[in-house]
DNA sequence: GGTGACCCTATAGTGACTTCAGGCTTATAT
DNA sequence: ATATAAGCCTGAAGTCACTATAGGGTCACC
């Protein structure tokens, strides 16, 4: 009983691997507009809500904040404006990668030295709470 | 006005970097005990609550859960017990790790081809949009 | 005609805080 | 002595990006 040429909400949760309630979010989030409805009260999709959904997805796969999808949607709706807002918005998320990602490799070699560390002993000699004890409890 | 030897919450603040409101906010979440109060009715943090802040921001600076600083914190508190089943949740938690790590530089290779591919054009030429475009938007 | 899959709305919950409103107390500057 | 800024208190709401729940209507199939 959908339209012709439309989408259920669940068909279009399908083609995008997103769930259904994630749409609805996204509605109310203002980042997917109000589709048509069926005389039943169902959403029906366009091809435009499968494509808008699809760039939404990969930008959030990719890492980008709902709040730069939406800047980053902004853009791409103005098509003779220049790329470089898109570039930049692009640049400063990569540089957010690398501090997150540094951030992890620190914390990944600490922690696995941590776990070295333990000699699997009681919990009274057992250096992971130790080392993350304080340093006046560390020199006890 | 403090009790002798005791940190109002801005000193503890101080001494660990943590935020006040952070602090308050580990009373009633249970993972630090309620200091006693002075006659105004301020907290009073023992060298005990300085210790155990310590630990619980080390730990979360190691990116452990609050859950699981709650386990590390119960099984440090049971000195006899064997020390594997911390070796076990920092190991689960290292494996978690190392999935974001690998995510994340998926995720940067990904982006970073994708500014290269961005000459700098209108939105209409955009690699980076076209990129986050669905397939069936691409082959326009 | 029954039953299970799908759809609807509205509301609350998640984690780990942060912010806000509104009101005391204490320390410093004049 | 007084003004004011800084620090403390509580309780409630807001953040992000969803996820879950309650309570209901509709549809497809046997």
């Amino acid at each position: 009983m959908m339209l012709f040429g439309s989408l259920s909400i669940g068909k279009l949760a399908a083609a995008t691997g997103t769930k259904v309630e994630t749409i609805r979010y996204y509605e109310s989030a203002g980042l997917l507009s109000a589709p048509e409805r069926t005389k039943n009260n169902y959403r029906a999709y366009s091809s435009q809500h499968l494509a808008r959904l699809s760039f939404i997805r990969r930008a959030r796969a990719l890492g980008f904040s709902l709040d730069q999808v939406q800047a980053l949607l902004g853009l791409s709706d103005q098509k003779d404006i220049s790329c470089s807002a898109v570039d930049l918005i692009a640049r400063e998320h990569l540089a957010e990668i690398d501090r997150k990602l540094k951030d992890l490799t620190t914390l990944r070699s600490e922690l696995s030295s941590l776990i070295v560390q333990c000699g699997h002993g009681k919990i009274s000699e057992c250096r992971i709470i130790e080392t993350l004890a304080p340093e006046a409890e560390r020199q006890k």
